[in-house]
DNA sequence: TTAAGTGCAAATCGTTTGCAGTTCG
DNA sequence: CGAACTGCAAACGATTTGCACTTAA
């Protein structure tokens, strides 16, 4: 057989990938894309296309650099972060803080559930949305 | 103070509006307007706009008559039902069947976690996919 | 007569894609 | 050179809305 073309060497990342790195970083909280794309017009140092940032958050998630949270209107939100088994979170609908929980009990019932019925492949999607005490005082 | 303006008689619902709860009671399973929309189309009796059926359902859910759930890719699901409380469903992606579930003990857990956090107005979504056993089978 | 119902086209909105120009190894 | 990267404009897909027309109480 032919050979496989060699890798290319991984490329250094370039000045938007390091910029939307870099506005991650600045918070712990999710962020939609158009967000990111408004900070990051902030910056007079960098221009950068709203497409791209899409592209390059597309790109984190499937990496697992970043992690992605479905907001309550259904955009997109990332942020940088654990590349373990993604957990569920209660987030700041306005903000985008997120608290962590777990749901062991959920779904150990769930899986329950899905045999006891015979459905296959199952997916879920667990989200809880609130008001964080900083957002609600404004 | 002048007399309210007298509250319009009930109309009779009209063949469109009829023709869409038919459809619905056609079945116990979750389907999108499009969906619903398409299974009009095929009879030749009625003919109805898109725009038409999704206000029809977005009126029959604000009166309850309709429950909704949020499909997998986002899309909202409506079959006839219970008024009661919300419940949560395990559905299958391809022929919006339901197996309704309780979530009591998450429930009370999300309530404690929110109030540890101050969290307010707390919203939540819990939606379990999976493929039917009929569906699995093609 | 007049509010309600309806349809079509256009608008929304977050996101993706086609395509052509740019950059870097 | 050629693969990667980028941006703009257009496409997308579910849903909503503006607006003019029809219908029925």
């Amino acid at each position: 057989m032919p050979a496989a073309p060699a890798p290319r060497r991984r490329r250094r990342p370039t000045a938007k990938q390091q910029a939307v790195v870099k506005a991650l970083r600045g918070s712990d909280h999710f962020r939609s894309a158009q967000q990111l794309h408004h900070e990051l017009a902030e910056l007079p140092a960098i221009r950068i296309g709203l497409t791209t940032v899409y592209r390059i958050l597309h790109t984190l998630a499937d990496q697992r650099i970043a992690e992605t949270q479905l907001g309550e209107d259904g955009e997109v939100l990332y942020r940088l972060g654990s590349a373990a088994g993604h957990s569920h979170y209660l987030l700041c609908r306005r903000c985008g803080e997120a608290v962590a929980f777990t749901t062991a009990v959920l779904e150990h019932h769930t899986a329950e559930l899905a045999r006891q019925h015979g459905y296959a492949d199952i997916s879920h999607r667990i989200d809880l949305y609130g008001t964080c005490p900083l957002c609600a005082q404004r």
